[in-house]
DNA sequence: TAATGTGTGTACCTATTGGTACATTATCAG
DNA sequence: CTGATAATGTACCAATAGGTACACACATTA
């Protein structure tokens, strides 16, 4: 029997998928071993407080990739617009134009909520004022742009809601066009 | 032992309540049991299905709900304007402010989404169609209508999504002056 | 080659899950 | 008062849940 050895690093991103896919609760055990090719015994060594430490490890790497491309090119790019615009491009491939869901969001709906709350709030608070700076760089009032940073979040977490609900992707595609367009003019 | 007697009406607004507390797996019997009061005798008489057709009964009466209070009025109201503003007066009292989720927005987030697909479309569908109707009524083009409507649905969504990750009501409440203001002008 | 570390599979555990069966009790119409 | 129907409590069930224990395999370095 062949046995791949892999590393932590190689497992967060399926469960990522897999904690998208059913929820936390109802990514039981049974279907992490299956999709990740991972026995428990592997599964515990590198995740030793069970689910909940996977699910905070996908969060940490969730918030690590945003923090990356979207956030700190939000702070400090020197062109704001571009960097806006660049934003909106990542977060419609990110989204998979709306096919897939946003697992911050969904978490914040969930039951676990409390468990993960301040991941949860860091993610959007991070966000929201990343935008808010750029905005603020790109010569708006800082109450304009908090209000703004603000509704331009708002809006890509109900289209992402919305179209899934009406399995309509294209709901999350004209959103994003109108975001980049209240955020660019 | 006293056992008083129930009615189903009684029992669905309390498990509206709990699933949207709990959501729909994290809703166990033993908690609705618990909630309800009634024991697996009677909730299995009531609902023979099981949870899911406890679920399927809650969601028929807020679609019940939401066509009575919103959808009829905007459809139907002689004036426009006014509908529209007792729809977002109805929604700010109907979410507590941003401190209650929206159930079904919950579902659509699901795993168990596929179960309740026609019901979580058709509640969003028929919303954002009679907010269209309304605006077509106050003189919008259809186009700019359906837009409208479609907006102002995923921007209720997202800020109940971010209200509750960010623990902070006011940020509900921000957005439904946003929407009436951009509903109505 | 021997020892050490990181990995891995399997057997096992208890608690809880959703659900069923059924005898029992209220309630109310005739 | 009597019978039927509506409602309830309890005992039970198989399946699965998350988690633990531990022997074992692999790769790497000394």
């Amino acid at each position: 029997m062949v046995k791949t050895v892999s590393e932590r690093s190689d497992v967060v991103p399926v469960l990522a998928e897999i904690f998208r896919e059913h929820g936390f609760e109802g990514a039981s055990l049974s279907i992490i071993t299956e999709k990740t090719g991972l026995g428990k015994g592997s599964l515990y060594y590198f995740f030793p407080g069970g689910k909940t430490e996977m699910a905070q490890a996908v969060l940490a790497e969730i918030e690590g990739w945003f923090e990356k491309q979207i956030y700190s090119p939000l702070r400090e790019a020197a062109d704001s617009q571009t960097a806006i615009r660049m934003m909106c491009a990542a977060v419609i491939e990110y989204f998979k134009s709306g096919r897939r869901i946003c697992l911050v969001g969904a978490l914040a709906l969930d039951n676990v909520r409390d468990r993960f709350a301040l991941q949860i709030n860091n993610y959007f608070a991070a966000w929201i004022a990343a935008l808010n700076k750029a905005l603020q760089k790109l010569g708006h009032d800082p109450e304009v742009a908090a209000a703004l940073a603000e509704e331009a979040i708002i809006d890509i977490q109900g289209a992402l809601v919305i179209a899934r609900a009406l399995n309509n992707p294209s709901v999350f595609e004209r959103a994003m066009i109108r975001i980049e367009k209240q955020l660019t003019t």
